[in-house]
DNA sequence: TCGGAATAGTTGAGTACTCAACCTGCGTTC
DNA sequence: GAACGCAGGTTGAGTACTCAACTATTCCGA
């Protein structure tokens, strides 16, 4: 590997910048859906992908794969949502092997309940924030940073593969 | 409370894609420095908090400002850093009931060693997605989310403070 | 100079996540 | 049709964090 490209003073800044954004913004996020909601955005994230299900339902494995987790993590999730009585976890039909992750009527419910208080502060703390130029250049800022990462994370097995570059000397 | 300014569609995708992105990216972030350097990312940036110090030492309470976090979670790090020897505790000079956290020649040493890579890191899957253009408009981007919560912060004690709208009816 | 209130930091219980090991059922192949 | 490997999912140990309760020191006022 050659010498190290530190970042500049300005790539610095932005840098910094960028982590506290995004700490001190989904700090805010998590805490208020814990207090509001009771449930972690984590939690609250499975939830609206099964609600946007056609019968709120989903396999394990592909609510792993849309929500960006492992399936480990989705295991313990959704036996989190399990005893909180908002999620069902069933049998699929063809593979005995199979689960899907059921969202139940009290599910929708909490979700729904959940949903305005949550929007709200992303609104307060996102969206009002950013002139809809700055909403655009996010939305295609985010877009070239998570595109490369997905296709790179589809290629090996569970998130996220650690066949990168090693740091190492030349 | 008024109704419920839902996302357009338009926002939909831009909350989504800024989502992903960041899960995206700082799971690779903290696995690889985890994998090379044995330490979660919000480790490291205490380290380099404290080296970037004068005397490479930091008050806790100082500590937990400047990283944004807790006194709780700063009291915890240090303590599992002290266990590494990375960082030392000492009583601060004036104030009987002080303590400062000290990085360590070792802790110096495990810091330079993680620099480089964790730099490349940033590099590959930020810096290197984005045209100048892009990266000056996320440093602007994330000034305008953090700097508001930032001072919202401040103005209770410990991060973050739940005195923010109730989402409840009006 | 005594007695609170505020400040600095720690502690412990509870929660969410990661990684690796582990079942269980499916599908081949011979 | 038995044995292999593999895909789907779970489990448990270990780690990082949160919140609330706590100790210890300092500040301040009468």
């Amino acid at each position: 590997m050659r010498r190290t490209r530190w970042l500049s003073a300005d790539e610095q800044r932005t840098w910094r910048a960028f982590l506290d954004a995004t700490q001190l913004f989904f700090g805010q996020i998590d805490h208020q859906l814990q207090l509001q909601a009771k449930m972690p955005h984590a939690y609250y994230e499975v939830l609206v992908r099964l609600s946007e299900t056609p019968l709120r339902r989903l396999r394990m494995g592909d609510l792993a794969t849309t929500s960006l987790s492992s399936k480990s993590r989705i295991s313990h999730a959704v036996a989190r949502l399990e005893e909180a009585g908002w999620v069902r976890r069933e049998r699929s039909g063809g593979d005995g092997r199979g689960l899907v992750a059921v969202l139940t009527d009290s599910g929708l419910a909490a979700l729904r309940a959940a949903a305005p208080g949550h929007v709200e502060q992303v609104r307060a703390h996102l969206f009002d924030r950013l002139t809809p130029a700055q909403v655009a250049a996010l939305g295609e800022i985010s877009e070239a940073i998570a595109a490369p990462l997905r296709a790179g994370r589809s290629a090996c097995g569970d998130p996220p593969c650690g066949a990168e570059r090693t740091g190492d000397d030349a």
